[in-house]
DNA sequence: AAATCTCGTTCGAACGTTCGTTCGGCCGCG
DNA sequence: CGCGGCCGAACGAACGTTCGAACGAGATTT
């Protein structure tokens, strides 16, 4: 229980344990089984992918993969509050610098896009199974998306601020508009396809930025 | 397998059978059922929802559910059938006569979002379960779900004909960003709640129109 | 140096439960 | 009497999870 406690998720490897693993220490195991999980769950849906099918993709029994993780959701909230925590401290690290409000909403998308592109597996999974955890867990992972939400929506305030739109605008539903695009985009971009990250994180930009400080003539 | 085909799913009802059901009809007693799946859908996803929990919610015993529904999947479809196609006519109606292409983005919204406000729970399932299908159900609903992306492309196209912005735009980005804020509505808009349908319906069409339209100065 | 012990790691096999689906027959109306 | 509507009970399969044993290398004992 106490094991998925959010503190307890980044520990540095302890210390110089000899594994006999046949893959290295413990934590990298463990990586590479959840990563293996992480695709089997984008492919079939949390639900629909069995332990047994993402214990022959991390090339472990089903029991072995027991020995890493102790329940099936404990695979689902790792993943995510992982990816969230390093989506939120990446896009921090970022904005580090960047003072004009305008600035700062092209570096998050830009930020955002890219994580996508170079994590699509990860995103496409947390994007759609944001209620398959419950409990204690969904708070959790829950809780930094609310931080990454405030910063997007600060963001948004100030550009609000330094220029005002012709119409009465709401700041939750602009905030949940564009992560409505983003987070829709895993069900139609593929990033090595023909239309660039760059190229898609600067339309969102562009459009969102006129959008919200467009002037309806 | 055929009564799955889609020109059968909107048959009149068929002349007058004289039901012992409790509700009425073959067809009346069909739709309960489908609208308490529905619901049982948006509330526990596809998967995990069961056809015991299913009956329950419809009153029927699980042997009776199958008397109306071959298969699990066939209520998925025939729901997803129904909505996305009288989504398509729905809007279809709406736009005629509208001609002005800024007006008939704004019909188009005001469609969808009056749609949802008014059939929650078929647009959450339809918006969060587009992958749960397969084969031959999928290529269906697919095909529907593309005249509805079709229409709207359309309708953007004429726009920016009409008003070019400074910036380069890609269609397909365009129309699915769009899509993207209204798909996601379903994860933290409620219609009953505070911000009405038609002030979200407003603001995301300002937005979006500013967007396409708009002159980042 | 050999024997014993310890402990993290791994696995085959099974547990109990729940799943989607089916079958045989009961009921009541025309 | 016949037949569509309906259901209790069961089927086989798949699920998440557990258990006991085997393995191998390092530490400890003899």
């Amino acid at each position: 229980m106490d094991s998925q406690r959010a503190d307890q998720l980044f520990e540095p490897p302890p210390a110089e344990t000899a594994p006999t693993a046949a893959g290295g220490t413990f934590e990298t195991r463990r990586d590479h089984i959840l990563h293996a999980a992480t695709h089997v769950f984008a492919q079939y849906g949390y639900e629909k992918a069995s332990m047994r099918t993402i214990a022959k993709a991390a090339d472990v029994s089903l029991a072995g993969l027991y020995h890493y993780f102790e329940r099936k959701e404990q695979l689902l909230f790792v993943m995510q509050f992982r990816v969230f925590s390093s989506l939120l401290s990446n896009l921090r690290e970022r904005l580090v610098g960047v003072d004009e409000p305008r600035d700062r909403l092209c570096t998050m998308i830009r930020a955002h896009v890219t994580y996508f592109a170079e994590h699509m597996a990860e995103l496409k999974v947390c994007s759609h199974e944001l209620d398959s955890l419950e409990g204690e867990t969904y708070d959790q992972a829950r809780e930094i998306r609310l931080a990454y939400y405030g910063l997007t929506r600060e963001i948004i305030v100030s550009i609000i601020e330094l220029d005002p739109p012709d119409y009465p605008l709401d700041l939750h539903v602009a905030t949940m508009s564009l992560f409505g695009t983003l987070n829709w985009l895993y069900r139609w971009w593929n990033p090595n396809g023909p239309t660039s990250p760059k190229a898609v994180a600067t339309q969102i930009t562009n459009q969102f930025l006129a959008g919200i400080s467009g002037h309806t003539d």
